[in-house]
DNA sequence: CTGAGCACTGAATCCGGATTCAAAGCTTTG
DNA sequence: CAAAGCTTTGAATCCGGATTCAGTGCTCAG
C-alpha cells in the first residue's frame, strides 16, 4: 500500500510529508505543541518515528513549519479582513481587532499554542515573527490613520505595540487551556471591549 | 568551618537556605530561570548539589520560593507608589505605570525572565499569580476612578488587563535579552508613551 | 577519647523525549 | 528471478538536567 510505481513516489513522499504536517497541527491544536512529540505525531500517520526523519531536520523544524504555516494563514485572513473593510483607520482596525479575536476565541487552544505557550527557542522565535506581522499591520494602519488626522498624535510602532498587548492580554485568560469555554455574550463583550479600549487609546475620531 | 555549636546550627542552617535563594536569585537576574540549574545555584554556595535538596523540595520549589519573593517586593514597591501618589485615578495610574516600566527597564534581564521567560509549569503558574496581582491594584484604582467619573464608563477587569497587556508589550521589546540597553531618553519615551496611551484608553479627563 | 547524630558531598542514577541507524520491506530493472 | 535502490521501522542510544543516597566529615555529649 505504501508504494507505487516510481513515477508516483514523488507524490506519494509530498502526500506522506504533508501529512506529518497535518498530525502535528492536529496535536498543536489539541494539546499545544508540549503534546506534539515526534512519538505522536508518528502514529497519527501510521509512520514510524525514523520516518519524520526522512521528510523534516527534526522535531523543531517540522513544528516551525506548522507553526509558519499556520501563522501564515491568519495573518493573510486578518490582512485580508483589514483590506476589505473600508478606508477608515477605525474601520480597519476595527476589523483587526474583531477577527483576530474572533478566530482566537474560535480555535482557543491553537491560538494559546501560538501565542503563549512556553516553547523550545525555535518555537519562540516563530512567534516572535507571527505576533511582528500584526503589530506591522497596525502599525501602517495607524500610520496612515495619523496623516490625515484621524488619530490623536502618537508614536505608531508603540501604540501598535500597546494595541497587540491589550488585545492579547485581554484575551489570554479566555485562551487559557484550563480555562472554559466563553458563551458567545461573553466573546462580543470582550471583543467589543478591547476595540472600545483600544479606539479610545489611538483617539480615533468620530465612532 | 561548615559546623557550630548546635545552638548555632539552626541559624547557619537558615543562613545556608537564604544563601541558596540568594544565589538562584542571583542567577536568574543574570541569566533566567533557565541558567539556574541546580549546580549553577549550588556552585555559587560552594555548596554541593545535594544540599540544595535538603533545603528545598526540588528545583522548581526554590525556583518559586525565588519568584514569589522577587514578586511579592516588586508589587509591594508598586503598591507603595499608588498609594503615596495622590488621590486621583490619573495620578495612581500614572504611579503604577511609571514604577512598573522604570524598576523593569532597570533590572530588564530579571523583569524579562518574570514576566516573559518560557518556563515550566510551576514557574508559570507564580507568574500568573504575579501578573494579577498588578491587574487587581490596577483594577482597583479603575473601580474607583469610575465611581467618581473620572473616567469614561468601561469594564475594570477588561481595561486593567489591556493596561497590563499594553505596558508589558510594549516594553518586552526593549527587555528581551538579545537587544540593547535602551538609553536614558528612550526610556522615558516608552514610558511617557505608554502612559499617554492607556490614559486615553481609559478616558482619563483632564491632564 | 569515642561514637551517635547531623549535614554535606558528588558520582551514579533516573527521566522524558529526541535522534540515529542497521535491518527489513517493496518495487523496479535487467 | 535476483540484485539494486529506494523507503520504512523501531529498538538502542543519546542528551541535558534533576534527583538520590551511600559514604564522609565534623561536633558534641558522655
Amino acid at each position: 500500500m505504501a508504494y507505487r510505481q516510481t513515477a508516483l513516489t514523488r507524490k506519494n513522499a509530498e502526500d506522506r510529508r504533508d501529512g506529518l504536517l497535518r498530525a502535528a497541527r492536529a496535536l498543536v491544536a489539541t494539546g499545544g505543541f508540549k503534546a506534539a512529540t515526534v512519538a505522536a505525531i508518528a502514529d497519527r500517520c501510521q509512520a514510524s518515528v525514523g520516518s519524520v526523519y526522512s521528510y523534516f531536520d527534526g522535531r523543531d523544524r517540522l513544528l516551525a513549519e506548522v507553526f509558519r504555516s499556520a501563522a501564515g494563514h491568519e495573518v493573510d485572513v486578518v490582512r485580508a479582513a483589514v483590506t476589505g473593510a473600508g478606508h477608515s483607520a477605525a474601520e480597519r482596525l476595527g476589523a483587526l481587532i474583531d477577527t483576530f479575536g474572533a478566530r482566537a476565541l474560535h480555535g482557543r487552544r491553537m491560538a494559546w499554542a501560538m501565542l503563549f505557550e512556553p516553547a523550545g527557542p525555535v518555537i519562540e522565535a516563530e512567534r516572535l515573527d507571527y505576533r511582528r506581522s500584526y503589530t506591522a499591520i497596525g502599525e501602517q494602519i495607524i500610520s496612515l490613520g495619523l496623516a490625515d488626522r484621524q488619530l490623536v498624535p502618537q508614536d505608531p510602532g508603540l501604540a501598535s505595540s500597546a494595541v497587540m498587548g491589550a488585545v492579547s492580554e485581554a484575551l489570554v485568560g479566555w485562551l487559557r487551556p484550563e480555562s472554559p469555554e466563553p458563551s458567545a455574550e461573553e466573546q462580543t463583550r470582550v471583543i467589543d471591549g478591547i476595540r472600545e479600549f483600544c479606539f479610545r487609546a489611538l483617539g480615533v475620531r468620530a465612532a
